[in-house]
DNA sequence: GTCTATAGCCGGATAGAC
DNA sequence: GTCTATCCGGCTATAGAC
């Protein structure tokens, strides 16, 4: 009961095309809002899908006709975090130039995003560290919304004033982003106020990234610059060619 | 029904001292030894904790008084792991002191004693990822587990004849630790045969850690590897002094 | 195609008797 | 320390209404 390969029906979320019959979005959006809500009350493993219909108003086979598992709710919590994270990144896109700048700002944005779903985003990175759940940040159904992260980080890099080693600069945004899950790997854990310390390690670790990709161009680096190279074209998806084996 | 915070009984998972009662030692073991045969046979998920009393030949109520969670079974075997490890890698401790070659060694052992867990191991990142659980590999619960691999990393490091930058010298077998929790993530997803993926990755990675660390004493590099002096100190737990907050 | 209602399976976890 | 009985919640199934 764990995946689906091919899902058809109106299980299949949909952000394309407006709709299918507003009828049928609006009781999609309906159960996805109260979730939601509830997620944040009483947080996920709490919220029980008996209490999600019910708060609703509709019925539990109705929830799982849209959502075929309580996990597939979280999918529309990534989605939106996705979607407010790049309206919101928008100014640091546009502004300063220097990188320590960029990369500070971009991910202080996600962290104010991400704020208000701390409490509850816990139970869903559990989820999201399963191979086998399709909401793994690293599986196959995610490819669009992490490619849209990468996306942000190759924005922060190539609107900067620092230029890369040559050879690197592809695959840095993506090596940026696994920073970045690291990250919120270390928020999930934060339980200081306002989670003070993400916004520290944030505030202390932007400079000596933005550094160390500056220096990646002088000659004495320039072997161990190479080696990363290689490492990267062979195992990070996407970045080049030689794609034939996944892991 | 997540935490204990004191946990007084028997359910203390208890390697000191030769065993309580032998009988209830016995049934103890008894346990645990048939879980990890199942969760070996069937995987974690499809092993249902009525089963493993079953074949035990307890009832579940039993198991349960000596293992409060299934989960908590996993963490019987993270000690047997942890203790296999120590073993098989004694040979790369006392052998080559070419750091690369030790980097090398250390986690491809690990990777050969994990083998034959491998198939149920999906379950380990699913508690990496949950600050709740005290599997997780940085709760407190999992710190004399923790420290026992760090202190391999630091036997690999100091044994070598590559001399670190000194201010990082004390940190690196922590950050070398937090590498290897990478690899193991990397692992987990790791479905080519023989994890030959994962392997794969020592042999191209370990050669370029011992060049970066090796490099770390150059003059240029200074200000840099200054800066991660500072944030590791920050943010290392047990690296150094100041530690009044936790995250 | 969208929805309700309800009954029931399954498996993790617990209560409370012995 | 050990058991049996029970709870609880994710999930499924079914039958039928609009």
């Amino acid at each position: 009961m764990k995946d689906e390969t091919a899902d058809p029906g109106p299980k299949t979320a949909r952000t394309s095309r407006a709709a299918r019959t507003s009828r049928s979005e609006h009781t999609r959006a309906l159960i996805l809002e109260t979730a939601l809500r509830l997620f944040q009350e009483r947080g996920y493993d709490r919220t029980t899908m008996r209490a999600i219909a019910q708060e609703a108003g509709v019925s539990v086979g109705n929830a799982y006709y849209y959502y075929s598992s309580k996990e597939h709710l979280v999918q529309g919590f990534y989605d939106r975090l996705a979607a407010e994270h790049e309206a919101a990144v928008q100014p640091v896109l546009a502004g300063d130039r220097d990188l320590a700048v960029r990369v500070r700002g971009a991910l202080m944005t996600w962290l104010d995003v991400a704020e208000p779903y701390h409490r509850f985003a816990t139970q869903f990175f559990k989820n999201a560290a399963d191979p086998e759940s399709p909401l793994s940040p690293f599986s196959p159904e995610s490819a669009a919304a992490r490619e849209a992260a990468i996306s942000i980080q190759e924005r922060v890099l190539h609107g900067s004033d620092t230029r890369a080693a040559p050879e690197l600069s592809d695959q840095l945004p993506h090596l940026m982003w696994l920073m970045q899950m690291g990250l919120v790997l270390f928020w999930v854990y934060d339980r200081t106020e306002g989670t003070e310390r993400s916004r520290r390690l944030v505030e202390r670790t932007a400079p000596l990234v933005a550094r160390a990709i500056a220096l990646s161009r002088f000659r004495l680096l320039r072997p161990l610059v190479r080696q990363v190279h290689e490492v990267l074209e062979e195992f990070l998806p996407g970045a080049a060619a030689t794609r034939a084996t996944r892991v």
